[in-house]
DNA sequence: TGACAAATATGATTTATATCATAGTCAATT
DNA sequence: AATTGACTATGATATAAATCATATTTGTCA
């Protein structure tokens, strides 16, 4: 970890965002920018909250472990997003960890002053709620996925996730450079059986993938399988 | 459904304990007393939003259904706990059911109300946030459990919840009236596999159950499944 | 009080998915 | 240029858990 000035425009961060203009000196006296090179831990699950981030840079997976080896991925967090806000409840304890995925620039607000933007700002609470509301559908939506629906509804929904978060190119890549490993990790199986998921959808003509890329051919049909199993 | 008057004394609510002293009689003239029977649906997945409920009396599954027949029971609702809030977020469409599992009364706030009580208690809207980030929490770490820990470590964890929620009286047993159907649904599986697992969990004397009772005879040997996987 | 539906109980069978094993490929580092 | 380690690729095998099938018991209401 590294500390360094670049400073963001100050116009992009939920912090930022919803809070009154007057407020915004008082974030650019107590933020921090920081770095991270690329498989570097930036904060892990059971450790002491220190304060909220912003991704300047870079990407970030935001991850849960379980017994060795294992680990659900919850989210990949990019440039503008938020990420250290799942300790904002009543234990102050990190129930994640956030690990660099490449080279990453955060914005770092402790927790201090986030508390007393949010004293001050009656809309910044107001939108952190909300963002929680959504979280948290997102998380039960997801909850049921795990549950219930087969790898491939999960796989095709992890597909369009990541073509919503990172977009395509010109030719309909999608514009990332994660492995196999967490994109498994994130659909909640193992590395061979997504693998092995992504081989059915390429011989069913929904996606191409030559090397590396991967591009979505079909996305109608891909969001059909998460609907309802067949 | 039935409207019925018999008001809360206006306490025991999240809205109620961080409103004004003052917001009280405007929360009194802005709400409804609702009765449900055995079953009814409270609200359903897909329905537009109507605002949120507080449980007064009688327990309260909220659910998600998956493909017919299939479901995942996200929490029990009993006295004190609100409902409905999982709405709140940006599209105005109910992501679960909630169906009364004996018979229910609730406390319903419209969505306007509610809003404007957000608009005008600071506190308010300060702890739903705290409430959402705690639900959070617990969303993520369920959905951990649901993809990496095994079926004996999640119904160890639903039996724990259950006792936690429910409560024992003075012989050890859970003071609730649940199907296993709906038990396993808690636990993310099917019936037949939960009510194995019971047996499992029974001849290893963690557990007991006569009839329709439940007894957790070891809860430290229970908690030690849902850690790590042996 | 009897009848019908719902809930419980259990064995047998199937299947989706994880695990194991092994090899090939690529990118970084000495 | 060579060596290492991470990632990709794929077949073979094992297994946890779902599904199917069928009694039995219990609760409900007509």
């Amino acid at each position: 970890m590294k500390t360094n000035k670049m400073p963001c425009d100050l116009s992009s961060c939920l912090l930022c965002k919803n809070s009154l203009a007057g407020w915004l000196p008082l974030i650019d006296g107590n933020r921090q920018m920081l770095s991270f090179k690329k498989k570097e831990v930036i904060f892990s699950e059971g450790s002491q909250v220190a304060g909220v981030y912003f991704v300047y840079e870079g990407t970030v997976k935001i991850h849960k472990a379980w017994s060795q080896q294992k680990e659900l991925i919850l989210q990949f967090a990019r440039k503008g997003d938020m990420i250290g806000y799942r300790a904002l409840g009543n234990d102050q304890i990190l129930p994640i960890t956030a690990t660099a995925l490449d080279e990453v620039t955060l914005c770092f607000v402790a927790l201090p002053f986030f508390e007393l933007s949010l004293q001050s700002n009656h809309s910044l609470t107001y939108a952190l709620m909300r963002f929680y509301a959504n979280a948290l559908q997102e998380a039960e939506k997801r909850m049921r996925n795990l549950a219930l629906m087969d790898v491939k509804g999960r796989v095709a929904e992890t597909l369009l996730m990541l073509q919503h978060k990172f977009g395509a190119d010109e030719t309909g890549q999608i514009v990332m450079n994660l492995t196999r490993q967490d994109m498994a990790a994130y659909a909640g199986t193992t590395y061979e059986t997504f693998f092995r998921t992504l081989n059915e959808l390429k011989s069913e003509g929904l996606i191409q993938q030559t090397d590396k890329s991967l591009i979505l051919l079909n996305a109608g049909k891909l969001a059909m399988l998460t609907h309802t199993d067949p």
